[in-house]
Formats: C-alpha cells, structure tokens, sequence
RNA sequence: CGGGGUGUGGUGUAACGGCUAACAUGCCUGUUUUGGGUACAGGUGACUCCGGGUUCGAAUCCCGGCACCCCGACCA
C-alpha cells in the first residue's frame, strides 16, 4: 500500500506513560493505540501482524488435526457453574454483565467449559473421537494489574486448542505432537532460538504441563535452563527432587528471565467429570474423555518478538510477520523520474504478491529512513536520482544494516527469501 | 488487593504560592534544503485530570475522587 494512505504516523518519543519496550516502539511505529491500562487497539500495521502470527498458528493446528471453530465471546453462567468457576470466590477477575431480565453472563474468561458443554452434545461414541477443535477469539480478565504494555492486558486475543481423547496414551501422542508444533510456531515467528520447553506446574492430572518460556529481561517469570538439553523448569518447580527426575545436573542450569509466550496442559477428566461428557468405548461401556488444553496469546507473542528483535532504531520483524516484505523508499522530492520508476516497481512487486509498503509521501530521506527503520519491514529498497542514473536500485536488510545496490530484479529474489525464517533454534 | 509515584497544548518536558503558563516536537504558511528526523521566519494549538477547600492570589498547598506507571500479591 501506499505510505501516503496510511493515516497512522511514527513518533520520535514513546508516551509518558509506557515503560515496556514492547509498547513504546509499537506505538512509535504506530502498530496499536492505547485505549486504556491493559488495553490496546491494532491499527492497520499492528492488525498486519497480528494476521501473520495468527495464520502461522492456524497452519500448524490444522497440520496436526485441529479444526477451527469460533465460540461465542458471551459465557453462560449455567455452563459455568457446573465446574463452579462461577463464582467470584474461585475465580476473582471475571468481567461479568447483566441482561436486561436480570440475569447474569460473562465476558469470555478461558473456553473449557464451553467446549466441554458444546462437544457433549456431539460425543457420544468411541467413534466420535479424538477431536482438536480450537479457536482465536479475544479473552477478557479483570486482573488487578495489567503491565508490560501488550504482554499482559485485561483484553487480549488468544488461541486456545481443545483435545479431546479416548484414553491417556491416545491423550500422550497428541500431547508430544503439540509440543512439536508449538516449536515449529515459535521458530517460525523468529524466536525460535530464544524460546525453550519449561516444565511447569501440571495442576491435578499430570505432574507437569509444559510452558514455552522465551528468554528475555522483559519476562515475568524465572526459569532454570539446561542450555545444552533446552531443557528448562520453571522456578515454581525448581526443587531437587524434580531436577533429579528429569535428568538434570543443577550445575548445568543457569537462572533466567523469560515470558511464557505459550502452555499445553493435561486436563484428565477435569472438565469432562462436571460436564458428563463420557462417549461408548467397543464394549459398550461408558467412558469419560481425556482432555488437554493448549494456549497462545497472540499479543503476548508479538510483544516479545518486538523485545527481543528490535534495536535503539526500532523493531525489526523476522519476514514471516512482518507487515509488509518490502518497504519501498523513493527519493523522489519532485523529481517526476523517481517517482513514476518508484511507481512502476511498486506496482510489479505488488503483481507478483510481494507486499509492499510505499513510501510516497513528500519528506526528507532522513525522515523516511528512520521511519523505515522504526517500522522494521525486512527489506528497504531506495530508489533515488542517484540509483537512477545507475539503472539499479539499493538494498538493505533491516536485519543486517548494510546497503548495497543491485539490479532491479534482486529486489524480487531477496523478497522471496524473505519467506524462509532465519531464525531457528 | 497492599505499597510507592505521576497527572500541564497531539507528543515530550519546564514554571519560588505572584506578570498574558514557557520550551521542544508535531501541525499550517512561506523561503530554503533534497541520501539519515535541513535551516530560517511567521502562525496554530492548554478551563494545567475532575470536584471541593485554604489564600488578596493556586499548575503549585490541603481534602476527596478518577486515571496512568512501577514494586509486591495474583496469573485457566
């Protein structure tokens, strides 16, 4: 698209009132607005994101047998009172409303009871089963400090994934696949290398659920990282005994700081005991179903990806959730040349499916580069007077620094690199 | 929810209880400049968070409220 469309604009200074790195280039770059504490909107960059993350989710749900469905933003307190999470003193920062009649509902807190409640209606046989539906929707808790700017709101959208399974080890199989995938998302977003499996409190069916912990100062949370292994264990499970269970020395584990960026859990029959949900195994006996939950906070992920790659000029984004792939700076100040050239290559990027973002508008190069900058879009490509007369055009990798002029045909090539992650563990 | 802090043009900051609330940035005009936020000139833009109080006089002091930030607690 074209700069010039585009109404949000970069700002030198981050606002008073945000301290988190994640939120001041964000909003530097002008990718979300601040509503409120805890609260953020996703403008049109921000939104660009936020598309590419979610659809590299989708593509590795749907990889392993998820299907994706959308469950209502609205939740029953009936449904709710059967695992009496209703009320206030189980569960403290509902957002709860009243309907006109006088009856009470809530804003969607977490989605476990309400698949458990819809899928009862549809398992009822062995044959039913196993089921990975999920979906991403927007989540609302009322906690009573939000912080880190898009790390941790009292909005924020999620994915949320729900298997449903005949039997542990049919449970255990799924549970392995989904850790599979939760690394492949993970390297693909580019914090692949920095994000490592945490063993984590398991609640009451399993020993463990497994937290995906991505290093940074930015996190909340501590764990204990075997860096040769990538093995970690969060800090509320660090003990000796623990250690000693999964093979690991405690000279070998170095403290960190990391945010949970994802977390599958066990759920056993948790939720499918108070929803009855129990389906006819080949004998005709009556069994409950094996449940297990698997969590990625969208706005979460990207505010760590904005933590841990970004320098003093402003974000960098790996190319798979970068806004645009190319960022198209023209020096045209007038010169009419520049301009149509800058058009016209615009124009063929665009047929041939590479987005770009151009840079038309009338300012100064060092504005724009800064801009570019700011904004992270992986390859900045400048067209000027200058590489005009040469007949080429400059590159640079926001990643790398360095410009260097090319043909014009290299821009295309280095774009459809761009399509491959770089960042792997 | 406990503790601490802060609220001043769109944004970032300044102002002893005392002149018409200042500076930078942004935005608008003009000239200039044209490869790293160009320079100059002119202009625009603020019930100083809200409500009350003290005082001859309040952005400034006091009380109440609200909002925001930080530490802690909490975090399916």
């Amino acid at each position: 698209m074209r700069q010039s469309q585009l109404f949000t604009k970069t700002r030198k200074e981050a606002p008073a009132d945000e301290v988190a790195k994640n939120a001041q280039l964000l909003i530097r770059g002008g990718f979300i607005h601040k509503e409120m504490a805890g609260v953020y909107s996703f403008l049109p960059l921000g939104l660009r994101v936020l598309d590419k993350v979610e659809d590299i989710i989708r593509q590795e749900m749907n990889k392993v047998g998820g299907i994706e469905m959308r469950t209502a933003v609205f939740q029953s307190k009936e449904v709710w009172e059967k695992t009496n999470r209703w009320d206030d003193a189980v569960v403290d920062n509902w957002f709860k409303t009243k309907l006109k009649n006088g009856g009470e509902m809530g804003l969607s807190f977490t989605n476990e009871e309400a698949y458990s409640n819809i899928l009862k209606q549809y398992i009822s046989s062995y044959k039913d089963l196993p089921v990975y539906p999920y979906d991403f929707k927007s989540i609302f808790r009322n906690e009573a400090r939000s912080k880190s700017g898009i790390m941790r709101g009292r909005e924020f959208y999620w994915k949320a994934l729900y298997s449903f399974s005949r039997d542990e080890a049919e449970h255990a199989v799924f549970y392995e696949r989904m850790k599979t995938a939760y690394q492949n998302i993970f390297n693909a977003v580019g914090i692949g290398h920095r994000t490592y499996m945490t063993f984590a409190s398991g609640g009451t069916f399993s020993k463990f659920s497994h937290e995906f912990q991505a290093i940074t100062d930015a996190g909340e949370d501590s764990i204990h990282l075997d860096e040769n292994s990538g093995i970690a264990v969060n800090k509320e499970v660090y003990n000796d005994e623990v250690i000693t269970e999964l093979g690991l020395r405690k000279e070998n584990l170095v403290e960190k700081k990391a945010v949970e960026v994802g977390n599958i859990f066990s759920l056993g029959t948790k939720f499918s005991a108070p929803f009855d949900l129990k389906y006819k195994d080949k004998d005709g006996e009556d069994k409950l179903v094996i449940m297990g939950s698997y969590g990625i906070g969208l706005g979460r992920l990207i505010g760590t990806i904005v933590e841990i790659l970004s320098d003093e000029k402003g974000i960098i984004w790996p190319a798979s959730v970068a806004p645009f792939a190319v960022h198209l700076v023209d020096l045209a100040a007038g010169d009419n040349d520049v301009s149509a050239y800058a058009e016209k290559l615009y124009n063929e990027l665009t047929a041939c499916g590479i987005e770009t973002l151009w840079d038309d508008r009338d300012a100064r190069a060092g504005e724009k580069f800064a801009d570019s900058d700011l904004i992270g879009i992986p390859l900045r490509v400048v067209i000027s007077k200058k590489t005009l007369l040469e007949g080429k055009v400059e590159v640079k990798m926001r990643s790398t620094g360095g410009t260097t002029i090319v043909e014009k045909e290299k821009v295309f090539e280095l774009a459809r690199g761009c399509d491959t992650t770089t960042a792997t563990k």
